[in-house]
DNA sequence: GTCTATATGCGGATAGAC
DNA sequence: GTCTATCCGCATATAGAC
């Protein structure tokens, strides 16, 4: 964090108090306080606030790209596990873009497109994981189910650290960390898993709840 | 609409632009300019737009106390395809409280001990959904699988307008409406539902395909 | 209850010196 | 590249007349 440019300075504390705080609730005069320089260099770095976050948006695609890439070559439960926990440990570092979606594409409506494709993106991956979790008979479902669990997936990776905020944390198992998340999404797949598959499937959820 | 308090005229106006641009969009002037009433006479009946957002989320909590209700009393699949109807239709007529969540708890972090117990009592009712479900012999699962089966529901009933909004519209099924909504949570459910109930399940679900 | 007019503050963005 | 100082506009909230 030392030798960083003052530019990825910004960047780098930008990310933390969105993610913390919500795009809406910090201004950029508070980014300048926080990164130690003046409103003044602030806006030499980047014209606007839009700036900063569009280029936040461009670190997330990036970030989310190979997590897509491993979705889509997946071959056997490991794969998954391995997938599912790099899809969730990206989007929890960025979690200030699905933290208020609605209010993010309201304000940008620059982004909503390549927000749409993300999400398409990701089903597409995520229904080709299902596919070939099929054709090699780890799961047993039918074109229409393959949709839907991918669906289920998309709906998940997007949405669960927005629900997790909501939910009271009870006990050992936080819901709010990346590990639940996991598990929630095997949770979801198990039904449609056959043969030791599944037991070892399920030998991975239990890892999760301790 | 035409005999009803100013007070009320207010709150329904507000409800409305909520929904449609989120609160974060929404100027106190603008509810004004919208009911065609001065800022000041606002003012008089609501003296912070905290207020009206309060207000609104009590209106909310009325409103799905009842879909609870009847969630925890469903004793065939005819009824939990009415319970998710009436509860997705309610947080879709509230839709801005989900809408972004997140900004609405830092904004006004008294309603968050209030979105909590929300989501709680949701929980509670679904697994009661569940447990009875299985007790009925409609449902077959372990202890564990009602419990994820109900938070599959919630997260679901919170969540899934906020993701609609970003999957694209492809043609006939409209991911955003009620109908497909409920379609979704059925299918969460099928793969625990077991002899003629599943076939039922089938049919209602095929029902909202068209 | 309803209005007009206004106070106050903050956030985004800019100008111009160093 | 970095600073200080400042402008502009908007949003919340208020004062006081009718």
């Amino acid at each position: 964090m030392a030798g960083t440019s003052t530019r990825d300075r910004i960047l780098e504390v930008s990310l933390g108090l969105f993610n913390r705080e919500g795009i809406a609730a910090v201004s950029t005069h508070r980014i300048a306080a926080e990164v130690e320089i003046s409103p003044g260099n602030l806006h030499y770095h980047f014209n606007t606030k839009q700036q900063i976050v569009e280029w936040l948006f461009r670190r997330f695609e990036a970030r989310v790209a190979p997590c897509l890439e491993a979705a889509a070559g997946v071959a056997a439960i490991d794969d998954v596990w391995l997938t599912l926990h790099m899809t969730f440990e990206a989007i929890d570092a960025y979690r200030f873009v699905y933290r208020d979606v609605a209010f993010l594409l309201h304000e940008y409506p620059a982004l909503e497109g390549a927000a749409q494709a993300l999400v398409t993106a990701n089903l597409i991956a995520s229904r080709e994981l299902c596919a070939r979790l099929a054709a090699a008979g780890v799961l047993k479902a039918s074109i229409e189910e393959v949709e839907m669990l991918a669906l289920q997936m998309v709906f998940t990776t997007t949405c669960w650290f927005s629900f997790a905020r909501l939910t009271p944390r009870s006990g050992r198992t936080d819901p709010a960390g990346p590990g639940f998340a996991a598990y929630y999404t095997l949770t979801l797949l198990s039904p449609y898993v056959v043969g030791e598959a599944r037991d070892y499937l399920n030998y991975l959820r239990g890892k999760y709840l301790r």
